[in-house]
RNA sequence: GUCUCAGUAGCUCAGUUGGAUAGAGCAACAGCCUUCUAAGCUGUGGGUCGGGGGUUCGAAUCCCUCCUGAGACGCCA
């Protein structure tokens, strides 16, 4: 909406410059000061070419703008044209998209015809979920979300670690300590308890790993009793980890464990070599790559085993080849950025161009206390019990703030567990976040709860609209005479942002960036909550803008909300 | 040691890809519920944008250099 504006501008403003209508729409900006106008375009860039003084071409585009009578006001100040939109229009036309197709106001599609895989979750098998699984899901599930929405078809890959050596002491663990009942009645506890002090006894007890090792290679030969036991892990902790995804709303179109590939990597390898591509080096099969600066890929080791970069181009040749993926997104911790460039960099040697459509989507570290978190030695922080945490937390607020609240558990539920997503969506990926319950467990300020509760409220003022004043809620929006407070401009400024943020989000790959938007929309909305009567409106014309304007933004922080995998009740 | 990423208010972070007086939230303090949900709104205090150079009309943003932190650097993933 404000999109059309700045086009607007930029067609005016483009031949007289020599630049694009579009180039010029990009340099518009939101002026710091609002009584300065609603938009503004900078003019010192121009100067060089049409050897004038930024502030006499301001003056000049300031007339043309002018004359197409379509601004309310345009300006020349110093270097700058400041113009104000009419913003009745403005608001008029965003309130009845967004109450129409909220969709559009977002997407221009931009992504239709593609067909991205993208890789999120990956939890390891017979491990708890932790808060360091919760950045990737989040993150990847909020991308997915987005890159649907743009018109792409999504495949949500969970890779799950289900292959390895640590099998084969988890199994060894199980036999030696384990037994059967006390596993079912908590499997993925248990185990990983076990898997802990199979790690804290094979420090004195060196043996311990060969018996580890001993038993990955009965799995990997197929022995019966390794496989079954495997197979079970997986099926217990696959139950587990579709619990959390229920409660977080997460899913994958495609569940392909690390296993799915074993079959997969000896093509990779042949082709490879009859490419001429390996090169042997101490023992092991590499793809030398110091030509780019970085070290040799392993692609077999010493033992003639395959290791995890041979199973990334088999699993990336599967997306693209059988899936039909043309864009490939890994969203994976930011200390495997190395290994990624040089599986893309493999897969670009191997001839396959669209190696430029991969993208690895790093994120910073989950640390706790200031410290990594281990599961070897057992230091994880069960997502489970902050989701709980948050639930109860929340539970009790309800019951303090709104006792008469129906469904008091389901919307503890989805406020809770809100909390806990936003608040790692709504930072830049790449920094190290800290856990802290203390942040998690606020639901004041810049939180999914403050966003959830903006919506509630919205939702509210609409029912009680829906009795008093039906009629209101139908009529057409033509805003009340005279000027749009500002508070009511602030907010129609804010959801005009949507297409422009969107875009951004998804070129950056970072879902916070919709996340800040719609917590700047949710402070409009309070602002404008605060200043404006909606149903004690001066007259029904009044009375029905603002109501329309209610609406529009309680449709736009549900709908954003739901690209970033939160619910929006409609009372808390 | 080499490479990558980060460094902005006491704390957690934004900062529209080089634009106007660097902004939020938390914490602290002071106000605002006879009126639409106070999980809200308003105000006050708080800054060497890690340091130093440079590029230009203009730098938190781009370049160089140094400091600090995190991560990665061949047979784990």
């Amino acid at each position: 909406m404000i999109q059309t504006e700045k086009q607007a501008i930029a067609e005016v403003a483009a031949p007289l410059v020599g630049l694009a209508a579009d180039e010029v729409a990009a340099l518009i900006e939101y002026p710091p000061n609002p009584e300065l106008g609603d938009l503004a375009l900078p003019c010192f860039r121009f100067a060089k070419v049409l050897r004038k003084a930024p502030p006499a071409i301001a003056a000049d585009l300031a007339d043309q703008l002018a004359a197409t009578g379509r601004f309310e006001s345009v300006q020349a100040t110093g270097g700058y044209v400041n113009v104000r939109v009419a913003r009745g229009r403005v608001a008029r036309t965003l309130i009845s998209a967004l109450s129409a197709h909220p969709e559009t106001v977002f997407s221009r599609q931009s992504s239709a015809g593609d067909t991205v895989a993208i890789d999120y979750s990956a939890p390891n098998i017979a491990k708890p979920f932790g808060v360091g699984h919760l950045r990737s899901t989040v993150i990847g599930h909020a991308l997915a979300n987005l890159f649907r929405a743009d018109g792409a078809t999504v495949l949500g890959v969970n890779h799950l670690g289900d292959w390895g050596t640590q099998f084969g002491k988890v199994i060894a663990a199980y036999l030696r300590w384990g037994d059967e009942e006390t596993v079912r009645r908590d499997p993925v506890k248990e185990l990983f308890h076990l898997y802990v002090r199979f790690h804290a006894e094979a420090k004195d007890n060196p043996e311990l790993d060969d018996e580890g090792r001993a038993w990955f290679k009965r799995l990997e030969d197929g022995d019966p009793e390794a496989t079954r036991l495997w197979q079970w892990f997986i099926d217990e902790s696959l139950k587990v980890f579709q619990a959390m995804y229920d409660r977080l709303g997460v899913s994958f179109e495609f569940t392909l464990g690390e296993s799915f590939y074993n079959d997969k990597m000896d093509a990779v390898v042949d082709e490879l070599r009859s490419r001429g591509l390996l090169t042997e080096s101490d023992g092991a099969l590499v793809v030398d790559l110091s030509e780019w600066n970085m070290p040799p890929c392993i692609i077999l080791k010493s033992d003639g085993a395959t290791i995890y970069p041979t199973r990334d181009l088999a699993a990336a040749l599967y997306r693209h080849d059988v899936l039909g993926a043309n864009r490939l997104f890994y969203v994976v911790g930011g200390e495997q950025t190395l290994h990624f460039q040089q599986v893309f960099k493999v897969l670009e040697l191997m001839g396959r161009d669209w190696a430029a459509n991969c993208r690895h989507v790093a994120f910073g570290m989950m640390k706790y206390n200031g410290e990594r978190m281990s599961t070897r030695r057992g230091k994880v922080v069960y997502l489970e019990d902050v989701l709980d945490r948050a639930v109860a937390d929340t539970r009790q607020i309800i019951e303090a703030k709104n006792p008469d609240l129906p469904d008091k558990d389901w919307v503890a539920e989805q406020v809770g567990i809100g909390a806990v997503v936003f608040n790692d969506l709504k930072n830049y990926r790449m920094h190290d976040v800290d856990f802290r319950y203390e942040d998690v467990l606020n639901f004041d300020g810049e939180t999914g709860p403050y966003v959830q509760y903006t919506h509630a409220r919205a939702c509210s003022v609409l029912r009680r609209a829906a009795s008093e004043f039906p009629s209101d809620l139908t009529t057409d929006l033509a805003p009340a005479e005279g000027p749009l407070l500002d508070s009511e401009w602030a907010l129609v400024t804010e959801m005009g942002k949507a297409n422009e943020v969107f875009e951004r989000a998804l070129a950056q790959f970072d879902p916070s960036l919709m996340a800040r938007l719609v917590l700047d929309v949710c402070h409009a909305f309070n602002r404008f909550y605060h200043d404006a009567p909606i149903l004690a409106a001066p007259d029904a014309q009044t009375r029905a803008f603002r109501l329309g304007l209610t609406d529009a933004t309680r449709r736009f922080i549900a709908y954003t909300l739901g690209l970033l995998g939160l619910r929006a009740p409609e009372a808390m």
